[in-house]
DNA sequence: TTCGTATTTTAGACGAGTCAAAAAATATAT
DNA sequence: ATATATTTTTTGACTCGTCTAAAATACGAA
């Protein structure tokens, strides 16, 4: 009963669609995720659905069963645990880890995902600020806010980005923000939205409301 | 110009084949090593021939081309060097690192590779003693001795193994023999070829000849 | 409610990798 | 040198994942 690379892939972009949308995931949808013709996709809903990993309707949409939901959480899980090691560990930049995690996410060995976990610490979120769920599939909740939503005094860490374009963590790194660097809201210019912001103990930094949007944010 | 993971692994039996006979690898032997039909093995033998990367001529076995041996050479570097992450930073034992690496030996980024290599300190040898090419694929040929060979006296540390069967590593285990660990050759008994050992600095260990003919050491 | 468009599915095909069975080539033994 | 055994290749078939082209279905507008 083990599942396929591609299948395992279609899982995660089944969840990924599903999970900012809140109704059926449509082919359509999927073959563009996956960058496949919606043909190939209708073949493999077939084949996921015989394995009971989703629910499907002819030209209905799909969902993710229980069991779907398991193995995409579990792959989702993997993902962003190499991507911290990516980072963490082997120095790479935020915007260099994504490809290799993609191929790294597909290693099939319960007992390294642990000590892999454990290695880095147990982490909460990944590079991106992404939350990691557990060995058992959950979530936390502790959740990030948006930079651009603060007040004028707010204190907190960068914990992530809601833009994961190479050219916005390119910029970020250009102008010295990092992951988990503490960040302090100086003030905030009506005129434009632009803000003010102050990283760690250095002098206030100007950033645009493009930016400030972007950015994800810890209460201290 | 990718060549798949089927592609690689078969590259790779070749090049173990190749290693251990210096005659033209058989096509019985690839299906021996790779658990395939010999006919699968005719089929992938075409293949690679289309490629250039193994010098083929029916009935008369194979071997690796330049081009062949690079791409061996570099999967046996990636395996070495994530055998030895496994090993030295999520704390697995010799035995149980294998399969892992298995898969990850096929993981495309040589700047993951080069990052790996720097962050395990450039290792030479891999946890079983085995060397780890460079990146322009060169061995080291500072060469391993056999414990089983060295004289009363002899002083060195453990490189190694010739056996890699999980029976014999477990065993390694039990009686307190590490890889990297300081040996001194105690006494050797001419009835049945039996050693006494010291490690580090620890009470006389008693090993037999099997044990000590796959025992690698390199003098100290 | 029907028509036209967009989406989805079917049908048929292909490449990679595998196999079993049969045929061809090579090796070995008498 | 011939018969026999072994190895290797060919042939045809099957699965997985993909595609194109054509048919079926759903949906929105008039």
């Amino acid at each position: 009963m083990k599942n396929s690379y591609t299948e395992e892939n279609y899982l995660k972009a089944i969840y990924k669609l599903q999970e900012k949308q809140d109704s059926e995931v449509s082919t359509n949808e999927i073959s563009k995720e996956m960058n496949t013709k919606a043909a190939s996709v209708t073949d493999m809903l077939k084949r996921l659905s015989e394995k009971s990993l989703i629910n499907y309707q002819k030209y209905q949409g799909v969902s993710l069963t229980e069991a779907g939901t398991k193995v995409a959480v579990n792959i989702i899980r993997k993902h962003r645990l190499w991507e911290t090691f990516l980072v963490n560990k082997l120095k790479f930049k935020w915007d260099e880890v994504h490809d290799i995690a993609e191929q790294m996410e597909h290693i099939e060995s319960d007992e390294l995902v642990e000590k892999l976990n454990d290695y880095l610490g147990a982490p909460q979120y990944d590079p991106h600020g992404d939350p990691i769920p557990s060995k058992k599939g959950v979530f936390t909740n502790k959740k990030m806010e948006i930079l651009y939503d603060m007040p004028i005094g707010f204190v907190g860490n960068i914990s992530g980005v809601s833009e994961h374009s190479p050219a916005f963590l390119k910029h970020l790194e250009k102008i010295g923000v990092g992951l988990g660097v503490l960040v302090t809201v100086e003030d905030k210019n009506d005129y434009d939205n632009s803000f003010w912001i102050r990283i760690e103990k250095q002098e206030p930094l100007f950033i645009s409301k493009e930016v400030a949007k972007n950015l994800l944010v810890f209460n201290k």
